[in-house]
DNA sequence: TCTGGGGTCCTAGGACCC
DNA sequence: TCTGGGGTCCTAGGACCC
């Protein structure tokens, strides 16, 4: 039951502006910021400062006025994850990816090839460092939660190794907030009722946390507190959605104005899919209006699809739904996401319809009656009850 | 605090089916 | 006429994470 510890929880510190600082030397002990409007990332000598991630950019630069803040480069980022993640490969062959930036690597089993999971580990940071030139910290646990809490702990630039007879002694006396999954509102929540600590949290009864928290939430963070964590590293996962959005400001947006970032969208969306080989079933809208308040409208079709012209239509249809609601309340957001992705070789060959110019979906839909039949093609799409369905499949303007 | 952009997972109600 | 229990899918919202 108690097993070893050979769960490493790999984590790069400050990742977007430790990339920075290591393509731009005169930014090193310097503080960074990356981006503008709201900070992306912050080095470890603005975080000193008070700086913080998702923070507005003005009260960063009022906090740390001497901080050199700059734009964002995906690109850089993404190609120094895939350096980093090609390490973790070349560590070990179970790998769970779970950010651009961090990963769980099960060494268990590599012991007589590589040593202990803290000589692995330890090399592991040498080899980022030197080989990518990015600080890496890096926790050691027998279960992947507490590896991430190690890692967390550890930064920046650290090393932890829990050893199991000392799991308690490092978690129990560590503030609620470090449990993965407890935020600002779940956070408040325990504080409320005097909770403030991990064992805290652990000396309440399974049913006392889940009545507090909900079902699902309050008996995997309860379960959390007691070490309780049988989850093994997985490597098949794959994404479920992708999505794309953009900020608008406060100004009115007429129709127009809004179908022309819609569209930029969906199409960026759309060869996201295909190159991939993925295929969606759901398109969801999402919208934050002039107060902030968010909301999501969200179509889903029973044949799975990458056709840009099909998720465009789709799209379309959900704004035109959601304009007067837009035209009372303003918008100073609009994205999609694409959810419930599958594998595009999953869809039959015969079921991929190719969506001709100015094609409309009542003759796609006779195309589809006469290789199928009526019956099961007004099954399929529950046309019955389903009259938004008359929007046109492409757009006129194209 | 005048607020980005990319995700994950869970809850809850209603439609629908058996 | 009064009304079950279980299951799945769809839609909308919300908390949380990096």
């Amino acid at each position: 039951m108690r097993g070893e510890a050979t769960v490493l929880h790999a984590d790069l510190d400050a990742f977007y502006a430790s990339v920075e600082q290591r393509d731009q030397p005169s930014l090193r002990g310097r503080p960074v910021i990356v981006g503008g409007g709201v900070v992306l990332a912050a080095s470890y000598e603005a975080k000193a400062r008070g700086v913080r991630t998702a923070m507005g950019g003005r009260q960063a630069r009022e906090l740390c006025p001497d901080a050199v803040v700059v734009r964002p480069r995906m690109d850089a980022y993404s190609a120094a994850s895939k350096d980093v993640f090609a390490i973790f490969r070349d560590t070990t062959p179970l790998v769970e990816g779970i950010s651009i930036d961090e990963a769980f690597l099960e060494v268990g089993g590599l012991r007589r090839i590589s040593g202990t999971p803290e000589q692995i580990a330890v090399r592991l940071r040498e080899r980022v460092r030197v080989e990518v030139g990015l600080p890496i910290s890096v926790g050691v646990a027998r279960t992947k939660y507490l590896a991430k809490v190690a890692s967390a702990v550890s930064k920046p630039d650290g090393l932890i190794v829990v050893e199991p007879e000392r799991e308690q002694e490092f978690l129990l006396p560590l503030p609620v907030e470090r449990l993965w999954g407890v935020g600002k509102v779940t956070g408040a929540k325990l504080h409320g009722l005097g909770i403030h600590t991990v064992g805290e949290l652990a000396d309440l009864e399974a049913a006392t946390a889940e009545r507090l928290l909900g079902r699902a939430a309050g008996a995997h963070l309860h379960a959390l507190a007691r070490l309780k964590d049988p989850r093994p590293v997985d490597t098949t996962k794959r994404r479920g959605s992708i999505g794309s959005q953009r900020a608008l400001g406060s100004r009115p947006r007429t129709h127009d104005e809004l179908d022309v970032f819609l569209t930029q969208i969906v199409d960026r969306l759309g060869r996201r899919l295909r190159e991939k080989d993925r295929v969606c079933r759901t398109v969801v809208l999402r919208l934050r209006y002039g107060d902030f308040a968010k909301a999501t409208r969200s179509r889903s079709f029973r044949i799975p699809s990458d056709r840009t012209a099909l998720l465009l239509s789709v799209a379309r249809g959900l704004l035109a739904a959601a304009m007067p609601e837009i035209e009372a309340r303003g918008i100073t957001l609009i994205g999609v996401s694409l959810t419930g992705l599958g594998r595009a070789d999953s869809v039959p060959p015969e079921l991929d319809i190719d969506w001709d110019d100015g094609a409309r979906l009542d003759s796609v839909l006779d195309t589809l009656r006469d290789r199928f039949g009526a019956a099961s093609v007004a099954r399929a799409t529950q046309l019955g009850r389903d009259p938004g369905w008359s929007t046109p499949v492409l757009p006129e303007h194209e």
